[in-house]
DNA sequence: ATCCAGGTTG
DNA sequence: CAACCTGGAT
């Protein structure tokens, strides 16, 4: 999570993880100030006319797990780490969506394979997408969102590449299903007593890694993922990461959300969407995605992931996962998403469809009043 | 009591 | 699909 984007805002003065948890605060939960203009000044042309999602397609999903299909993906780019600058606060405002001719509304032919049997579906690129996208950065540029305040991310961030990356590798493997600031102070630990290197994991037993990983997530799993996951790079990769999304998949504790990630951060290398819970949920709010043959809303991230990267320019393909994460941290939030304040909520299909506040407030019966 | 925290595994 | 871990929010 936290170290596993991008953009920083944070400079940290010298260790990485100096700003351990102190002093900054989920931006949701300091509510002096909106983020922006409750607004909306979107006109409202028709919805995507997404009916109603039917429900029940149990489509089952083929067990191949640690196989991801990459279809779609001009496989030809297997770009070296550009330049290991990070990037300043500065970069960090997104710059519009520039039309481009792959961004035109309208429906295409996609062949996908299911099964081994080649299946071509009817592809529609959402209407208005760029809008909506240029809406939430709008959002996103004028709010604080813990992905990016929390952000002494970059794990490693002074690190030489080599280390850094394997901190990027680390920190991700503890990100899943633990809030930013827990899994900071996890690295901090682990950076304090020397241990975000391959080297000296593999010599540091599990119980003492995981006492100090504690409380992230699954900490005793993750505990044995990173012995083994640190074996692995000593003994083939000398005590760096795979530089190749399979090898990554193969890690034990690595799936496709986090292979993705650190492909993109460690290795500058953009092959596909990281989607992760954020992605996924707000993907299908905005009718963004669906299965293979219909309507119906995808069913995990990887379905979402294949949906998406069908019609998505892949210039976008690495911001987009930034930018719906502090979306979806701050206004489009998975319980009482918070509609009213959202500026795109004009051409979002599931605007206002669940409920905004708590639980309606008790009302008084007749009898109790006065 | 239930859901969520940038999921992955057998 | 249940398990994996725990604390905080609703």
């Amino acid at each position: 999570m936290l170290f596993s984007h991008r953009f920083l805002l944070l400079r940290a003065p010298i260790s990485p993880f100096r700003c351990a948890g102190k002093g900054l605060r989920m931006a949701n939960t300091r509510s002096s100030s909106r983020p922006f203009s409750p607004k909306p000044s979107i006109p409202s042309s028709g919805s995507n006319g997404t009916s109603k999602a039917s429900l029940r397609c149990r489509a089952r999903r083929d067990g191949a797990k640690k196989t991801v299909e990459t279809t779609g993906v001009p496989s030809g780019e297997a770009s070296e780490p550009k330049d290991d600058r990070l990037l300043d606060i500065e970069e960090f405002a997104y710059k519009p969506v520039k039309a481009s001719k792959s961004s035109t509304p309208g429906t295409f032919l996609d062949t996908t394979r299911v099964k081994g049997f080649a299946v071509e579906s009817k592809v529609e690129t959402p209407i208005n997408w760029e809008l909506v996208l240029d809406g939430i950065k709008k959002m996103r540029f004028s709010g604080n969102a813990p992905v990016d305040t929390m952000g002494c991310e970059k794990a490693g961030r002074f690190f030489p590449p080599k280390e850094r990356r394997f901190a990027v590798l680390i920190s991700s493997l503890l990100s899943s299903q633990t809030k930013d600031e827990v899994n900071h102070g996890a690295m901090k630990r682990l950076s304090d007593n020397g241990l975000l290197d391959a080297v000296s994991i593999v010599k540091t037993d599990e119980a003492t890694i995981a006492k100090l990983i504690y409380p992230v997530g699954f900490y005793l799993r993750k505990a044995k993922y990173m012995k083994k996951v640190a074996e692995v790079c000593l003994a083939e990769y000398d005590g760096d990461i795979p530089d190749s999304l399979n090898a990554l998949l193969s890690l034990p504790g690595i799936g496709p959300k986090m292979a993705y990630l650190v492909l993109n951060v460690a290795w500058n290398n953009v092959q596909g969407i990281c989607v992760d819970t954020h992605v996924h949920r707000i993907s299908n709010r905005l009718g963004w995605v669906a299965q293979p043959g219909g309507v119906q809303k995808t069913r995990s991230p990887e379905e979402t992931r294949i949906s998406l990267q069908k019609w998505l320019p892949k210039e976008e393909w690495d911001p987009i996962n930034p930018l719906l994460v502090g979306f979806g941290q701050t206004v489009c939030t998975p319980l009482r998403p918070k509609c009213s304040i959202c500026i795109v909520n004009q051409l979002c299909p599931s605007a206002f469809k669940e409920s905004q506040t708590p639980t309606p407030i008790k009302k008084l019966k007749r009898s109790e009043e006065s």
